[in-house]
RNA sequence: GGGCUCGUAGUGAAGUUGGCCUAUCACGUCUCCCUGUCACGGAGAAGAUCGCCGGUUCGAAUCCGGUCGGGCCCGCCA
């Protein structure tokens, strides 16, 4: 019967058989140390019998093979056992070497991600690779706690869509059997709809954008995690993302010691309440940023990337957390959606807050209008118009009765990225996709 | 979309003010040696039309023009 690599240490004494990859050889002679992979990890055979040695001579990494042996105690051998007098039965021999290393570290240079990308299928073998995905599925997990914790339902919404009506990014058309679908650039106006149905709903789905960006943090398709929360304000909506942060980060802490060490990451600055994230006005950002780099952003109604970068640091260091929620929003202004809702005391600001983590913009997080007139009013006063038979479905639903309520888009894989301190969100994607990548 | 920048064996790098390059090194691969390796070690071998096209020149990886493919920053966003 099969076992596990990571179960040699319980079976020792006994007799076992393992089944996995070919991860590494090394042969010193009279004895050969092979290490084996499955999805528990790797386990160290040794071989001392010349005959079953050479039935791996000419065999690359990658080859997949049964070995059946005697499972010896031996502080020698990582994990404190090993497999001895082995019998290996070649499942599948591979002779291709494999085009990038499995064995040892990738480069994540800039320069060489093309590389890594183009043979990722062989190099996500690689088990720092492997580590960074280990930790994203951790990620999720922490977020369907907070949503389990928190009396959330998970849904999902479509992704092909009649037409483009939420605006602010350029959306992917398509052919659909002669009329034209695009492809979703968020599941906005679904999971607003779904309030009224469920009251709070989350969706963790890809969403599409036709952006011609080129840069480290953004890609065509990307996994957003949505929330939208009914009967609640502004003040527990940015408590209630601060405490989705800080349950996904504990539980990866709790979890992925072994693959956050793989990538050196050191421990999170963080307090331990969602209350004491700490807010601080954009005015505020661009005014102390100008102070400290004489780089002038004030009066600009977003921070410029150096300023998000500048106040995670300035948080770290003065405030002791690496996120921040970045209030003050201008209501005149392109970045305020008609969905948008302004502050009821002041007209001017919106209520919406970034969430920024590692001095990236990992969350928008906004208060919806929910009041029918005043969506309507929003809406054409954008120029858009409220016969369009994709604005229908949604004010229908507010004039059934919509309360309070607000929610948020929030990136995946910058979450992963900074978390693990990389330089690239794509790095933390399995196939990214940005304008220059369609495969594999 | 704008600016800047890069392209050398399967992988990562050196060489880039023209000649000493018949292109160097490391990992990987192949052969041989090696009984406790874990980035094993030692000896040897194979592997590159220096992204592509053209030009300048006695001579181009190196200079010039074009082209293809990347990357970074900005705009925009998660």
């Amino acid at each position: 019967m099969r076992i596990l690599a990571k179960e040699l240490k319980e079976h020792i004494g006994k007799e076992v058989a393992i089944e996995g990859w070919i991860h590494k050889k090394r042969l010193l002679g009279g004895i050969a140390f092979i290490n084996i992979r499955d999805r528990s990890g790797l386990a160290q055979v040794v071989v001392e019998d010349k005959d079953e040695v050479e039935k791996l001579r000419g065999l690359q990494i990658g080859t997949v093979l049964k070995v059946t042996g005697q499972v010896t105690e031996e502080p020698r051998a990582p994990g404190g056992a090993e497999l001895h007098d082995p019998k290996l039965e070649v499942l599948i021999p591979v002779t291709d070497e494999p085009p990038i290393e499995i064995d040892k570290p990738l480069s994540h240079k800039p320069d060489n991600l093309d590389t890594l990308f183009d043979n990722r299928p062989i190099g996500l073998r690689n088990l720092q690779e492997t580590a960074i995905f280990k930790i994203q599925a951790k990620v999720l997990q922490g977020f369907r706690k907070f949503f389990a914790d928190n009396d959330f339902t998970e849904i999902n919404t479509p992704k092909l869509l009649a037409e483009a009506t939420e605006g602010g990014t350029e959306v992917f058309k398509l052919d659909y059997f002669g009329k034209t679908a695009t492809l979703a650039q968020s599941p906005q106006f679904y999971k607003q709809m779904m309030v009224g149905v469920f009251e709070r709903v989350f969706e963790i789905n890809p969403v599409f954008r036709a952006e011609p960006s080129a840069t480290t943090r953004h890609m065509t398709e990307y996994m957003s995690v949505d929330a939208e929360i009914g009967f609640i304000e502004f003040e527990d909506l940015q408590n209630y993302a601060g405490e989705c942060l800080l349950t996904v980060l504990k539980t990866v802490q709790e979890d992925c010691a072994k693959e956050l060490k793989m990538w050196n990451v050191q421990g999170l600055t963080l307090p331990e309440k969602p209350q004491d994230i700490p807010r601080i006005n954009i005015e505020d950002i661009h005014e102390k940023f100008f102070k400290a780099t004489r780089e002038d952003h004030q009066g600009e109604d977003d921070l410029a990337p150096a300023e998000e970068r500048w106040v995670c640091d300035h948080a770290k260091k003065q405030l002791g957390s690496e996120a921040v929620l970045v209030t003050g929003w201008p209501s005149k202004s392109k970045t305020f959606k008609f969905y948008h809702r302004a502050n009821e005391e002041n007209p001017d600001l919106a209520d919406r807050a970034d969430l920024l983590f590692r001095g990236v913009e990992i969350t928008t997080l906004s208060m919806r209008e929910h009041r029918y007139d005043r969506l309507l009013k929003q809406l054409t006063s954008m120029g858009g118009d409220p016969k369009n038979p994709g604005f229908a479905p949604l004010l229908s639903v507010y004039r059934h009765g919509m309360p309070p309520h607000g929610g948020w888009g929030w990136g995946l894989e910058r979450t992963v990225e900074k978390i693990l301190n990389l330089n690239n969100v794509k790095e933390a994607t399995l196939f990214p996709r940005d304008i220059n990548r369609l495969t594999p």
